[in-house]
DNA sequence: TAAGTGTACTATATGATTTAGTACACTGTC
DNA sequence: GACAGTGTACTAAATCATATAGTACACTTA
């Protein structure tokens, strides 16, 4: 399903909420997929159970995920999901942070424009 | 000199990184500007000296300050700054994943370039 | 010499992370 | 009802990162 890098400084279930957020947001997974069981995840990647659990619980308080009691998890619906204000506030604020520091590695401010044009079509036609 | 947030799921040392390295990229510490000495900022913001090392260290490994023995530790000047393909290659990557998820929380590609032009403005004038 | 630098080191306490194991309530199917 | 498969909630233990405390040393300047 994915890699995990042990060795990353990044907890593993924090890489699990990466991973499948990416996924999700890629199209990999759509609306209603069920994913895969805590358990069988969890026998998937080689971590324990409780490791998964957590990461599907950060997912769902994100609003990327929903269960339903007995049946699964599944990704949540794009109609479902509110719209978070203080989430797009901390990605504003990533934003600001991420061009500065661009800049400080010495990317021109025209440079910085063309890479986020670009990036901006290409996804723009998945 | 800043605030540090006590309960922020960001470490102490981190925190201080991110400050400093703000107040460089915003031009508030320029080069050859001296920094507080370890003992004397661990005293500022209550923290334990060890602590403030661990956040100069790192910010030396990043290439914002060097040290003189002795004397204390100064920000880099521009000049002697290697440009970091590897720094750059993961900000690329962050911006990336920040797009994406501008664009998952409900944001138009239209909104975005809005958004981002502004960003680059307002900076490139400062 | 003295005070102020960075640096290194040990030791300790705390918290997050991860694993292990058990248990319970729910849903579907047989 | 029985059963297997779901999510969920615990406790317990091991490990690691973080942070503090304290000491010590080499260097620079006055």
């Amino acid at each position: 399903m994915f890699q995990l890098d042990l060795k990353s400084r990044k907890s593993i279930y924090e890489q699990v909420v990466d991973n499948i957020k990416s996924l999700v947001m890629a199209g990999v997974l759509k609306p209603k997929d069920k994913l895969p069981s805590v358990r069988e995840l969890s026998r998937i990647i080689t971590v324990n159970p409780n490791t998964v659990q957590k990461a599907y619980r950060e997912l769902e308080r994100q609003g990327y995920l929903y269960t339903v009691l007995g049946l699964g998890t599944f990704i949540t619906e794009q109609s479902e999901r509110k719209p978070d204000e203080d989430k797009l506030n901390d990605l504003r604020k990533q934003l600001r942070q991420l061009i500065q520091e661009l800049r400080y590695n010495g990317m021109e401010t025209a440079e910085i424009r063309c890479l986020i044009l670009d990036l901006l079509n290409e996804k723009g036609q998945a």
